[in-house]
DNA sequence: GCTGAATTGCAACAAAGTTGCATCTACTAT
DNA sequence: ATAGTAGATGCAACTTTGTTGCAATTCAGC
């Protein structure tokens, strides 16, 4: 077993929820991983290691995400990507999408600030910056 | 024939693009229209003054939007919703998203900056900004 | 009115995610 | 250690949102 999944299956049973083999591979994965991921690469990465059913792996990620283990940002591919969280209590931050390639990662250093009223009676909550262009490897 | 119907229509026209009835009746709806819709919303509310077929409405909606007539945002709910562009050349701007009844509005006032420095390598292109939280029917 | 290119309708397809239900498994209580 | 049980998983079927290929129709210029 992996120094990942050692810690994955630790972080899983520090909370007092149920240490299953499914989520300590797949959050084990999300914890090596820097971009955010896809399902479908995920699923791609485990098939040597694990068998794994798909409809699992979606019901895992949102487990994981409800449980904050995880966030997840939608992008204009319209495909939830994944990733570990960093912090425990997370954090409000951007995210930068290539517009080539389509990773996504996340900014971590960027603190989300809005300063602007809303119409009246409206309220917010959370806010969402996505920063679009080109990444590194496809400038 | 409507006042946003004639208006639609010398739109289209006077951009020197092909005038068709989808593209008017779908235009002009966008026009009346306060809130960014979508596809299913527009076919909904078309469906008895004028026969469309759901492709149609998708090919005329990416035609729009490649014009320059309607601008589209993707929410968490992974459908696009489109709204008729108020400036000639769209500014950025933000957008508003209700997380209970998945109202999308635009924030024309809202201009989108930021500052903190990306990655090595990364440009940025366009920035997307979505405040998210309960509108003034969900409060 | 004729013509050619652009637009439309229809059927089939595709990606991403969801639901229902039977089976299996991790944890708890004994 | 064993058994019971709530929760997790696998499988098949389904849904939603959007796309593609192609033949039929329509628009704009002559
Ligand atoms: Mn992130
Ligand atoms: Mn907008
Ligand atoms: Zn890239
Ligand atoms: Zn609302």
């Amino acid at each position: 077993m992996s120094n990942l999944q050692k810690q994955a299956e630790e972080m899983i049973r520090r909370r007092g929820e149920r240490v299953t083999s499914s989520r300590v591979q797949i959050l084990a994965m999300l914890l090596a991983e820097q971009r955010a991921v896809t399902h479908h690469e995920i699923e791609e990465r485990l098939r040597n290691t694990h068998r794994l059913d798909r409809v699992t792996l979606y019901r895992v990620l949102e487990w994981l995400n409800d449980k904050c283990f995880v966030h997840k940002v939608v992008s204009d591919d319209r495909a939830w990507r994944f990733r570990a969280n960093t912090h425990i209590y997370p954090h409000q931050h951007a995210h930068f999408e290539c517009m080539r390639c389509t990773t996504v990662i996340c900014l971590d250093e960027m603190k989300v600030e809005y300063d602007r009223p809303l119409p009246a009676g409206y309220r917010s909550q959370e806010i969402e910056l996505t920063v679009k262009g080109l990444c590194a490897e496809c400038t």
